[in-house]
DNA sequence: ATGGTAGCGCTGCTA
């Protein structure tokens, strides 16, 4: 089973370099990030022809997160256990069951500045995560949490950790927060793969930092025991953070994660 | 060089 995540900064200006990523890849689940769209302009049909059963969450040009699967997708749930989707005011979480895998999308806050009421509400979305994960499934599960976590989990992550001191994303706080995710059960199933660092799967779009390799790995595949035990490879496709075909690229690159069956 | 890029939607916000 092939899993993939990719923040595609608005879906509407990328979905045919989606389209031809998917044809290229072949993910058999899909978890996607700032859709930036309603749930009423979800493309679903494009990704039906592809072959792919779909859910989002969206509710303003903001946010917006999804799953598309190839190997069935049911008990889909937007939001966190317990909130009435209608009411959340920030779209950054959709759950379902695709094939026996609990799967998560999640954008999460990015926090702006370290101490902001921004950075607070970050810190509080991620301890809500984990209590989402406890009300909605178990570790002896197979579990993906997958997304942008906007949060690099250690400095072999960044490009420069002197450059990031006291920027967020870096903070103690925030990798605390994903401590705790991983006390729960999960596993950064990229590491398994991956020790040295020095590979990211973010660049900001200013400054030319793609090409000089000042980027951050903050999009991740977090997995239960079960698959973590059953992963067999991982990687980020750089290819798909350039143009391709006069398709300009989002500023994160695909993170894919392969399963024994 | 207090800039730079991209996407939202149409003025400035978000990242």
């Amino acid at each position: 089973m092939r899993i993939a995540t990719w923040n595609v900064n608005s879906l509407k200006a990328r979905l045919s370099f989606v389209e031809s990523w998917i044809g290229e890849v072949q993910p058999d689940v899909l978890c996607l990030q700032e859709t930036k769209m309603k749930d009423a302009a979800f493309p679903s049909g494009v990704f039906a022809a592809l072959g792919y059963e779909t859910v989002h969450f969206g509710n303003s040009q903001w946010n917006g997160v999804a799953i598309a699967s190839r190997v069935g997708l049911v008990s889909a749930q937007q939001g966190f256990d317990g909130e009435d989707p209608s009411q959340v005011p920030e779209a950054r979480i959709v759950s379902a069951t695709c094939g026996s895998v609990r799967v998560s999308s999640v954008y999460v806050p990015n926090g702006r500045s370290v101490g902001s009421e921004h950075y607070a509400y970050k810190l509080d979305w991620l301890a809500r995560l984990t209590t989402h994960l406890e009300a909605t499934c178990t570790p002896d599960q197979p579990v993906a949490v997958c997304g942008d976590f906007n949060v690099a989990p250690d400095d072999r992550d960044v490009w420069d950790p002197a450059a990031c001191t006291g920027m967020t994303h870096v903070s103690s706080a925030e990798r605390e927060a994903l401590e705790a995710l991983e006390r729960w059960g999960l596993t950064d199933s990229f590491r398994l793969f991956h020790k040295d660092g020095g590979l990211y799967s973010w660049w900001d779009y200013q400054g030319g930092s793609f090409h000089k390799g000042i980027g951050m790995r903050i999009d991740l595949v977090l997995v239960s025991r079960p698959l973590a035990d059953r992963a067999i490879s991982a990687l980020v496709d750089r290819n798909a953070r350039k143009k391709r075909d006069g398709m300009s690229p989002s500023d994160h690159a695909p993170v894919v994660v392969e399963f024994a069956d």
